[in-house]
RNA sequence: GGGGCGGUGGCGAAAUGGCAGACGCAGCGGACUUAAAAUCCGCCGGAGGAAUACUCCGUGUGGGUUCGACUCCCACCCGCCCUACCA
């Protein structure tokens, strides 16, 4: 049929070259047209683009062609993620200066971006690690601290002692809890840190309401917020220090027989006697010696020390010991609990372990009374108060704080006599964002004898990286060991003084990236308030799950903070979210370059092409699922494009001309343009690619045939090249152009169908017998109740089921089957 | 312990509560070819059956709702991922 085959080397180069030097994809505001600002996750510039990178930006491609087809004006950017751990340790691996490794990776990528036939505005391209990106990081940074969202604060910190760097908490691994990049076991070491107040906004966090985000991430983002309904109680210590603690169950506190502190708690020297010294004092060094996966395994057995220490009860008067056990971390709450162990768990295991007190304060309803003696373990069941003085006999139930009685009356107990009151606690942790690393944007502070704390003015950002610097880790801040760097004045008071050495946590550079893109180059402020106000929010955004709890919540805390300070006027920074699955290893285990089964595009993309490489990618799973990688289906998408290729270059001619038959075919194409539009639309990306084979089915027969008009088929090619443009957009581009059709097809619009021409003429009846298909007939599509049924019961197969039985009721579901009950 | 996602042919998968397996891959048989590749035609969940007649079984397991369940509900098993002594 045709005498040349396809080249996609060929083609590709040649269109790649048009689409740049027309400026295709160059994208600006345009008022006449509605804005769709589509965004995908950026990579980092770790080394090659693998196939997951491959797998997530092509569909996403595709989606955003489809959404410019479709008359929107379609902002589609990308760029860097380039400070950060992963760049860096790469940087040290290879013996280079992160920063010229860096950039020729990026020159790399943003080759092999463009050969996967994207349609990016590379003139939008923001790079984090470029000091007209970073100057902004850290003007935010100073905005975030002049509105008292950035503190600074002695802090243990999770520790890598291999890579030598502190970690945030989304940087500790497994249950091991190991470092992200290099797998070794975390330690505690502690530092002074710089903290945003991430706290201060997990209320309108856990709001999803202005969001169109997968369920699944919202879960997620809930159960890492953590909210629980409580109260603060305080209780005191016989030295008179208060020790507050929180709990979801003030409606036991009766029952608090004694006090855990963690042993890094403030006040254990103080409350230590002079014989329990020796004793908290090993055990302390031992807990700081000990992993939290030692800490913090559930199985382990309860280990504590007596302090000689004891507090009063607030409630009662009573006399209770303060131990300290590693069970109780200084991380959450107050790092102080009190223990009521007939009714947790956990205090349970250690008063029997210690022979330390248990009153029971909560009656099970079953019961006439509970004894201590013959508990076997905690009860955490629900009954009415007990031994709790004013509040006996009230009902305890099982739900969340004043929602339970209990809960309540407890409650208000306290905040009667002053002795604790209504408290919420999350645990979420504030955003701990110093790292001891040179690849990231200094923290732009310096610290004077004088004045104390002081910010880099703002015509002094920014705060450069040095050149001089050593960067690999030594355990203190690469920064340290450049003089020129750090020996500066104090921009108060002239004063000599130290700048901060310390870098930005590179997921602050990733918190605002989507507003970089709108104006990469602006230098009046981190994003021009035009492109702004025509391109924000996001409309779509596009990425993977793994992001759900880290990225996807400092993002939305950080548009929430900077709409408080009147930079944004909305509080969500991606309106919609699309999650598409992962790509595992061929081994079906997460790729690593440490597990070595990380699969390269790049001989696949040399060997079929981009456009097939792309529409495989989109075909082999449900995208929001992944999945293992192989290519043995990858014949599949290149013979679908093989095909297309013949029939939209083939000489057509209709040699025996049917009516019916340009009807079916006229009917497929309009089927198949609206199966593609809804596909597209809700990101089914597999199933598109099934109705595109199934039309080129179509067209195929019918070309054999030659029975379908001219017009038909110049339909059914023409549509079929405009549903595939966004899929496979450089052949679509070189045979819209073969046909005599003007450039470009990628600024075509979106075909439409008509329902009526869609329309199936005849559809096959499903006869069923009691739910069991018995039967099917061929009847016009739109054939009437009564006459559907009557058809059925005329059937003889319905008849030899029916067994002479009479039907209770017939059931007749339109288009689809008719049921004979009996 | 808590949470999330999933379990359908040899494989990837599809299926508004309505024909289970669309669309592909691999395989098998045939055509073309000196041969292979490519291409084309046919078959392709299991069992019985000469059969494109028909029948039975079949979507992790066991129940339930329904005229009808891969789909909804309850209980459980398995796999993967996240989180975890969260007071």
């Amino acid at each position: 049929m045709s005498e040349s085959k396809y080249n996609h080397a060929e083609v590709e180069a040649k269109w790649q070259e048009k689409w740049n030097e027309t400026n295709l994809y160059k994208q600006v505001i345009d008022h006449s047209k509605p804005k769709h600002y589509a965004l995908t996750m950026l990579p980092y510039p770790s080394g090659d683009l693998h196939i997951g990178h491959w797998y997530a930006m092509s569909p996403s491609d595709a989606r955003a062609r489809f959404m410019r087809m479709n008359g929107y004006n379609v902002l589609f950017p990308m760029g860097f993620d380039a400070f950060g751990l992963p760049a860096e340790n790469a940087a040290i691996k290879h013996n280079i200066n992160p920063r010229k490794w860096t950039y020729a990776n990026i020159e790399r990528m943003r080759k092999q971006l463009q050969s996967m036939g994207t349609m990016f505005d590379w003139e939008r391209e923001a790079i984090s690690c470029d000091p007209k990106y970073y100057k902004w990081s850290q003007w935010f940074f100073k905005k975030l601290y002049e509105h008292g969202l950035a503190y600074r604060k002695m802090s243990a910190v999770d520790f890598c002692p291999s890579c030598n760097t502190t970690l945030a908490r989304e940087q500790v691994w497994g249950d091991d809890r190991h470092c992200e990049r290099c797998g070794t076991p975390v330690i505690k070491k502690n530092l002074e840190q710089w903290f945003f107040k991430t706290t201060k906004y997990a209320e309108e966090l856990l709001d999803f309401s202005q969001i169109d985000w997968p369920e699944p991430v919202k879960v997620m983002q809930k159960n890492w917020i953590g909210r629980s309904e409580g109260a603060e109680v305080v209780f005191r210590t016989e030295q008179g220090d208060e020790i507050p603690v929180f709990t979801t169950r003030p409606d036991t506190l009766w029952g608090a027989t004694f006090m855990v502190l963690s042993p890094e708690h403030p006040f254990v020297e103080k409350v230590t006697t002079p014989e329990q010294a020796t004793a908290v004092a090993e055990y302390q060094e031992q807990a700081a010696r000990l992993t939290d996966i030692d800490r913090e395994s559930e199985g382990r057995p309860k280990t504590g020390v007596f302090t000689g220490g004891y507090a009063v009860n607030p409630v009662n008067g009573e006399r209770i010991p303060i131990w300290i056990a590693d069970y109780v971390l200084m991380s959450y709450g107050f790092g102080a609990i009190m223990a009521v162990p007939a009714h947790d768990e956990r205090d349970f295991e250690f008063a029997r372990k210690f022979g330390l007190s248990i009153v029971p304060v909560i009656l099970p309803e079953e019961m006439e009374s509970i004894e201590t003696d013959e508990m076997e373990t905690a009860y955490v069941g629900l009954g009415k108060m007990i031994n709790s003085g004013p509040l006996d006999d009230t009902a305890v139930t099982n739900d969340k704080g004043r929602q339970n009685p209990s809960v309540a009356a407890a409650i208000d107990f306290l905040e009667e006599h002053d002795i604790g009151q209504e408290t919420i606690n999350y645990k979420l942790r504030d955003w701990l964002i110093s790292r001891q690393r040179y690849w990231g944007a200094p923290i732009p502070m310096v610290y004077c004898d004088n004045c104390g704390t002081v910010p880099i003015p703002d015509e002094e950002l920014p705060v450069l990286l040095p050149e001089d610097s050593e960067f690999a880790p030594t355990g203190e801040s690469p920064l340290k060991t450049s003089p020129s760097f750090y020996e500066t004045t104090c921009p108060s008071c002239q004063g000599k003084a130290i700048r901060e050495t310390d870098t930005l946590d590179g997921f602050l550079c990733s918190s605002w990236y989507q507003y970089r893109y709108l104006s990469p180059d602006y230098d009046e402020g981190p994003f021009d308030p035009t492109e702004a106000a025509y391109w924000l929010p996001v409309d779509q955004y596009t990425g993977g799950i793994e992001h759900a709890t880290m990225h996807l919540i400092y993002t939305r805390f950080f548009t929430m903070a900077i709409r408080d300070m009147g930079l944004v006027n909305f509080t969500e920074p991606m309106t919609a979210l699309f999650n598409q699955g992962m790509v595992l290893g061929p081994d079906g285990e997460k790729m690593s370059k440490s597990r070595g089964n990380v699969v390269s595009p790049d001989n696949l993309v040399e060997q079929y092409g981009a456009d097939t490489v792309r529409t495989y990618l989109m075909f082999f799973a449900r995208w929001e699922q992944g999945g293992p990688w192989n290519y043995d289906g990858i014949k599949g998408p290149q013979r679908l494009l093989f095909d297309v290729w013949d029939v939209a270059r083939a000489e057509y001619t209709a040699v025996s001309e049917s009516p019916s038959a340009t009807r079916d075919l006229r009917r497929k194409t309009h089927q198949t343009i609206r199966k593609m539009t809804q596909d597209l639309e809700s990101f089914a990306f597999n199933t598109a690619v099934a109705a595109i084979m199934e039309q080129r089915n179509v067209i195929k027969a019918a070309q054999e045939k030659q029975e379908a008009s001219v017009e038909a088929m110049d339909e059914a090619i023409d549509s079929l090249l405009l549903v595939v443009a966004p899929i496979a957009p450089y052949i679509t581009e070189e045979l819209w152009a073969l046909r005599g059709h003007g450039y470009s097809i990628h600024q075509q619009s979106w075909p439409s169908w008509d329902e009526e021409i869609a329309r199936e003429e005849s559809i096959t009846l499903i006869l069923q017998v009691n739910g069991k298909v018995r039967d099917r007939m061929e009847v016009p599509a739109d054939i009437a109740d009564e006459a559907a049924k009557e058809a059925a019961l005329a059937s003889e197969n319905v008849q030899s089921h029916l067994n002479g039985k009479t039907p209770r009721k017939v059931i007749y579901v339109p288009g689809r089957l008719v049921n004979v009950v009996v």
